[in-house]
DNA sequence: ACAATATACCTTGTAATACAAAGTATGTTG
DNA sequence: CAACATACTTTGTATTACAAGGTATATTGT
């Protein structure tokens, strides 16, 4: 029998991603740190996960990543992804499905 | 890409289980008619999904299964699950979790 | 200056799991 | 009496979060 906060996090941290980058662009180190900030530590999203989920969204179009070069005085670049307006679209619908869900469990847990 | 609402589904379902069965004792085919009555047609747990679980927390010693007979004239008997004192201390335990991870999203959402 | 730790990205293999689909049989309703 | 709902079960499949491992740069403490 597997951890349920494993369990329940699966499914939003796709929610979770497009809605950061839905804010601004953000590299995939960052995105796990306010993932976890924003959420109150509730949601861990660990580096194994993310990536693969970044690639994910970029093979659906929902997302486009860049390279970011000279980052005050960085040697090293960062890539940076960015969401597209496709993006917005599916994550404007997963939210509101999302919402929809959230009051439907809402409404059984407290029958 | 998979569908969003199916995958959020995911995870909540064992403890939607538990929450039937914390109130009544219930055989399977009634569990799927509560938890989509009860979720106002939100979560839809479906037969394939649902025998499996019951299996796996009968394995778990969250719940216990009996066969009755004779039921209002029914030649066929129905398969009654039974929650544990064990499955009601994990039923509140994933409520708890529950509650948490979802207020850690309803941050991050409002962010 | 150097060590330890954090940052940053990536890949492979594994276990879990919801679901579709198919099967079997009884019950109910027009 | 035919259609549809009820009721339980099993098999195979696709998805997916994660652990664990790798590589390399950046930062911080002593």
């Amino acid at each position: 029998m597997q951890d349920f906060k494993k369990q329940i996090n699966k499914g939003v941290l796709e929610l979770s991603i497009l809605k950061i980058l839905n804010t601004d662009d953000q590299y995939g180190y960052r995105i796990i740190q306010l993932v976890s900030k924003q959420s109150n530590g509730n949601l861990l999203l660990k580096d194994g996960t993310l990536y693969p989920i970044l690639y994910r969204l970029e093979d659906g179009k929902y997302i486009e990543s860049y390279w970011k070069t000279n980052e005050e005085g960085r040697s090293k670049p960062r890539k940076y992804y960015k969401i597209t307006s496709l993006g917005k679209e599916r994550f404007e619908s997963m939210l509101a499905d999302y919402l929809e869900i959230n009051a439907g469990i809402s409404s059984l847990l407290k029958s």
